[in-house]
DNA sequence: CAATACCAAGCAAGCGCTTGGTTTGTAAAC
DNA sequence: GTTTACAAACCAAGCGCTTGCTTGGTATTG
């Protein structure tokens, strides 16, 4: 399973909207925008003329201008984990799940879905209490992916340190390299895979 | 030197406000609600009431909301470079140093100044292009301590990857901890600083 | 008696969102 | 194959409210 088979059963299922469509082109750019100027900074003008409608007409789309962060937000975080479950399924030993895992959270961040993913790490607080509620739900799941891999990886001796730690200062490592990192510095994702992968020291398993 | 007599020694050069006073406190609670509620969720009206006087009054003390912000992150910025630096140069070995280092960001992220150092990750977006300007550069004072010690140890051998990568990682690792961490969890600041100095191969150098 | 710190009142601008009506796309009815 | 029906998509206008900030005046302090 690709990228792009996954992204279109899963928008066959309903889960997240076709980019083509009136809806995930609003996404798209609500995402581009609440990632550069942040949501509170972005406003209805703002969305509406990104694609080119008038401000009134995007409450036919959606009933609130929270209702976009949240669909932006709901999304992202379920084609990540299909991504991120198809890549950790093809490799076969903890240790190739684990990079598989790395290297699709790396790309998720700094790929296609790179504005989402920081707009899910740094406008969480816009959210509406039950809004909130629902995404950390969906995040659990995606979370329980990497758990997993960490746990059996400290059951066989490969990992020292708690895995929630671990996952945690992974989570931080990771998220912040769409602060910094950019694809024409001479680096590639599969270089930063492979320092993420030394640092934890589980070097060597090839690429 | 301790954390007291830095404080004061940099209240007396009038690089940060006294906590004790008007201007100490209103930044003080200003960097509780800009992290609780974000920047642009909190009014000026909030920020007033926290200290107990009319919103127009805060113009006596600032001109613009966006000086307040500004004021916190530079205060802040400047209060944890005298700190990391005081407590570094305490450490004898690069080793040491950088472990002085790890310890003391977490201090400055889960400590005292947590409030404000959240500020200084999530809020830079609200910032003018010149406060951003200001802030960087004296970031970029602060990182330098980072890397001379990366630097270093890469030298000696210890290290094998690249000190920009390693220090970016380790701003996301430890910066996120601000999200999930709580000192009353079990886990001392103590364990997280032996975790991530273990996480780079670099245990076992005393506590 | 000047400077500092504050209050009470409110302005202009921008905000999310609503409203009433028009255009567009689609498909059945004739 | 034109007409009729109807919903979805959109526009133009603007309402009601909140926002950052200003103004003119009054205490408080050294």
């Amino acid at each position: 399973m690709n990228h792009d088979s996954i992204l279109r059963s899963l928008i066959a299922e309903n889960l997240v909207s076709d980019p083509a469509s009136a809806r995930g082109r609003l996404l798209h750019e609500a995402a581009r925008l609440f990632r550069e100027k942040g949501y509170e900074r972005t406003t209805v003008r703002d969305l509406a003329a990104a694609v080119g409608i008038q401000s009134g007409s995007l409450f036919h789309h959606f009933r609130t201008k929270e209702e976009i962060l949240k669909a932006v937000m709901v999304e992202t975080i379920r084609l990540n984990t299909a991504l991120m479950q198809a890549a950790m399924e093809a490799a076969t030993s903890y240790r190739d799940k684990l990079q598989a895992l790395v290297r699709a959270e790396l790309e998720s961040i700094n790929g296609q879905t790179g504005e989402a993913m920081a707009v899910l790490v740094f406008e969480w607080r816009s959210l509406s209490e039950e809004s909130r509620a629902y995404v950390l739900e969906l995040r659990d799941i995606y979370e329980q992916l990497w758990l997993d891999v960490l746990e059996a990886l400290r059951k066989d001796g490969v990992l020292a340190a708690d895995p929630f730690v671990v996952r945690r200062m992974l989570t931080g490592a990771l998220s912040w390299t769409v602060t910094w990192y950019r694809p024409n510095g001479g680096l590639t994702l599969d270089d930063l895979t492979q320092q993420v992968v030394a640092m934890m020291g589980l070097a060597g398993s090839g690429r």
